[in-house]
DNA sequence: AGGTTGACCGTCA
DNA sequence: GTGACGGCCAACC
């Protein structure tokens, strides 16, 4: 797999996650580390940073359930306007975390 | 080529 | 709950 279709199989994975409902970029990079063959969540964090301008972000979120302080109040606008479960501004993973093959 | 940086994460104190 | 450390890997000096 190269880098580039490493990159699109990011994108293609993030717009897979329906509205709310959340991943941390660890579990991206997990979930494609099946057939990617490799895992690293700084790696899928760059990608993001570089290439996510374009699909839903905010539902890609990190561990603790929060974003970087410059994007943590569009993110938590759109947390409140899907209904994603929250907790004191920050994703509540309990509940909102999701896996791709759930939900279909 | 080598050093830093960053939308990260698990562990240990 | 917080903070330090090491590992991670591509991008950018």
């Amino acid at each position: 797999m190269t880098p580039d279709e490493y990159v699109e199989a990011v994108l293609e994975l993030v717009e897979r996650i329906p509205p709310g409902q959340a991943m941390s970029y660890g579990a991206v990079a997990d979930a494609l580390a099946e057939r990617s063959g490799r895992a690293s969540a700084r790696l899928v964090g760059a990608i993001m940073s570089r290439h996510g301008s374009g699909v839903p972000w905010h539902r890609v979120v990190n561990a603790s359930g929060g974003m970087p302080p410059a994007l943590a109040a569009e993110a938590r606008a759109r947390w409140l306007a899907e209904g994603t479960p929250l907790r004191q501004d920050r994703v509540d993973m309990r509940a909102a975390g999701w896996w791709p093959g759930e939900g279909m």
